[in-house]
DNA sequence: AAATGGGGCAACCGCATTTTA
DNA sequence: TTAAAATGCGGTTGCCCCATT
């Protein structure tokens, strides 16, 4: 009963992954597309687990991840979807195109944990630390009432000075609702810490803590999270888990062949990596050119192409 | 110049859920 | 239907880089 094992977990390597590695990794998941995991070692000849190619190429070779930091925008989308979804980060990332989970989790924990705290806001309950206690407080006094969490709400947005970035109301998609999934989510919060998440209202406060102005802004109800909607130029969201469309048509909308940039890992070695804006015409064109041309092997760039199962 | 400590990030670990034989 | 493997996800670790002493 049961499956075969994935693999034979006995001598399989861990650790970082090379150029050599990343480069089987690349042309399997070209010439064959993601199909089952399990078998994409054997088949591409490498000596890891199946779930260790899955996160390689999810969290770092995957063509349509952008790299470098995450923009003011994106920043306060993460903490905006922090606020609602607490630590869901796999959820959050689906809301930034071109970004993982492991990286907005990264990037939390080492930039925006830290911002937040700076400002005087607890990164877990999204509130001004100095209310905490005395929230905490109330609400033990007062039998669990809500509390004012739509004014925390307003200081986070105006302490990240939203309106040096505005988010243009005209391109901005109303995310549908994730039916029962939100709902768990919602229910799960308070576990999470992240019970600021329910009593959002569109009230416009104006609150002063600590010393800080707080500015109009708008507040966003937990089932209306807005997002950019992205254009055909930045095909990198077709890749999203919702998506069916192949990678012809994203190589359709695909601009200038530059370069696929070779990066330097911590290792020293030599892998494989794209710039921030970067496309996977990029990709293509390294791959193409004569210095490269032995990495393609049997690559071939017709229409039999698989990536209907791309993320 | 060497030692040290912290920051940042890629990758691993372990658990929960889903899939499949 | 059931059991075992695959997959997904969040937490944690380990290593490299760099600034400071």
């Amino acid at each position: 009963m049961g499956r075969q094992p994935c693999c034979d977990k006995v001598g399989l390597k861990k650790g970082p992954w090379t150029a050599e590695e990343d480069k089987k990794l690349i042309n399997f998941i070209l010439n064959n597309g993601q199909c089952c995991w399990r078998a994409v070692p054997k088949l591409a000849g490498l000596l890891r687990c199946g779930k260790s190619c899955r996160l390689r190429w999810t969290n770092y070779l995957r063509p349509d991840l952008k790299r470098g930091l995450l923009s003011e925008y994106e920043e306060k989308m993460v903490i905006d979807l922090h606020a609602q979804l607490g630590n869901r980060w796999s959820k959050i990332a689906s809301h930034l195109p071109g970004r993982t989970d492991n990286e907005i989790k990264n990037h939390w924990n080492t930039h925006i944990k830290k911002k937040l705290k700076k400002m005087g806001i607890d990164p877990i309950t999204h509130k001004p630390l100095s209310t905490i206690t005395i929230d905490q407080t109330n609400t033990l006094e007062q039998g669990n009432q809500p509390i004012e969490e739509d004014k925390n709400q307003d200081i986070l947005l105006a302490q990240m000075d939203i309106e040096s970035s505005p988010i243009d109301q005209s391109t901005i998609t109303e995310i549908k609702s994730e039916d029962d999934d939100n709902n768990n989510n919602n229910n799960n919060n308070n576990t999470m810490g992240t019970n600021c998440a329910n009593n959002f209202d569109s009230t416009i406060v104006e609150v002063n803590n600590n010393g800080f102005c707080i500015d109009e802004v708008p507040l966003i109800e937990p089932h209306e999270i807005l997002v950019q909607e992205s254009t055909p130029s930045t095909s990198s969201s077709s890749f999203s888990s919702s998506s069916s469309s192949n990678i012809l048509e994203d190589l359709k909308f695909l601009s200038s062949f530059d370069e696929w940039p070779l990066m330097e890992n911590n290792n020293n070695n030599m892998g494989f990596g794209w710039e921030i804006n970067n496309d996977f015409s990029s990709t293509l064109d390294f791959l193409l050119e004569d210095d490269h041309s032995d990495m393609m092997n049997n690559v071939t760039f017709d229409e039999s192409w698989k990536f209907e199962q791309l993320l």
